[in-house]
DNA sequence: GAAAAGGTTATAGTTGCTACAGGGTCAAGC
DNA sequence: GCTTGACCCTGTAGCAACTATAACCTTTTC
């Protein structure tokens, strides 16, 4: 099947299927005469696989060491279940951090009386150091913030 | 003072500054002789400013809508506010999306048992979309991934 | 006087795509 | 036979919020 046919049975765009196989996780089939890629069932396979990941948040590299363990028979799967803890460790961390900002924002929000001239503005107060305001957490170096996808 | 002493007082690195600057968040101040950025207590103010927003995991374009009000006096704080509100519900949003991928991880993390070859492997079994799993929920497209930072 | 620490600009890399530009191929309708 | 449109190809640039590097200049310290 071609490349669209291939999107369609999946999911992905076509340029996010070129952009897999120029990461190395989706095979390169070959080519028809007229250039054009040709795939095969296994392509949808390891496609929905990818799917199913990044469904769960996983990010490439880690999708690229499981597509590598799917490949590899024999090898016991102590490290997919590692892998898969340390990735479960990583979404409760950023849910902890999450609920702390939450409450922090809702701490600032309570500081605004709607309507009033902005130099009295509680938030901007807030935003600025001034006191009434409980210790703002870090958040920490591994997990993404609440914008960008 | 110096660039370098003013990340110290700010907790920035001299590159994120520079960044800053370059993004039209933090006013270029005047230079020395040496060509050497001589900055005044106010660019300390508004690092700071912009260190709490960014604690609070606001995009710099919701920052810079900010700072502009802090510099328009006269204006009603209202609009602040429910710059606020939506970034609260951005946060809120991306806390469900991921007690519901920690779900599934837990889902899926229950159907290894450690050891075993390969190839019967529950976990790899589980993303290659064999049935004993539940639906797998969309990630929304505004609030990032588990990895990144 | 030499070395280390700090400053300057410009540019490229990170993640996971998306969106071009500028071309080739193919099937259908006139 | 010719055009239109859908589809495919490669290569490159953009997004966010930095971080890192190169290549150079100034200041401080020994």
């Amino acid at each position: 099947m071609r490349i669209g046919e291939l999107g369609k049975q999946t999911g992905f765009s076509t340029e996010t299927i070129w952009y897999y196989e120029r990461e190395g996780l989706l095979e390169a089939p070959e080519r028809g005469e007229n250039n054009y890629r040709r795939y095969a069932e296994r392509h949808v396979d390891a496609l929905l696989f990818i799917r199913s990941c990044r469904q769960l948040d996983m990010a490439l590299d880690e999708i690229r060491t499981l597509l590598a363990f799917r490949n590899s028979p024999g090898d016991s799967c102590g490290t997919v279940n590692a892998l898969l803890s340390e990735h479960l460790s990583h979404v409760q961390n950023r849910i902890r951090e999450l609920v702390s900002l939450e409450t922090e924002l809702k701490t600032l929000q309570a500081r605004c009386q709607q309507s009033r001239p902005i130099e009295e503005c509680g938030v901007l107060k807030g935003l600025s150091g001034e006191p009434d305001r409980t210790s703002i957490p870090q958040v920490s170096s591994h997990v993404p913030g609440s914008h960008g996808r």
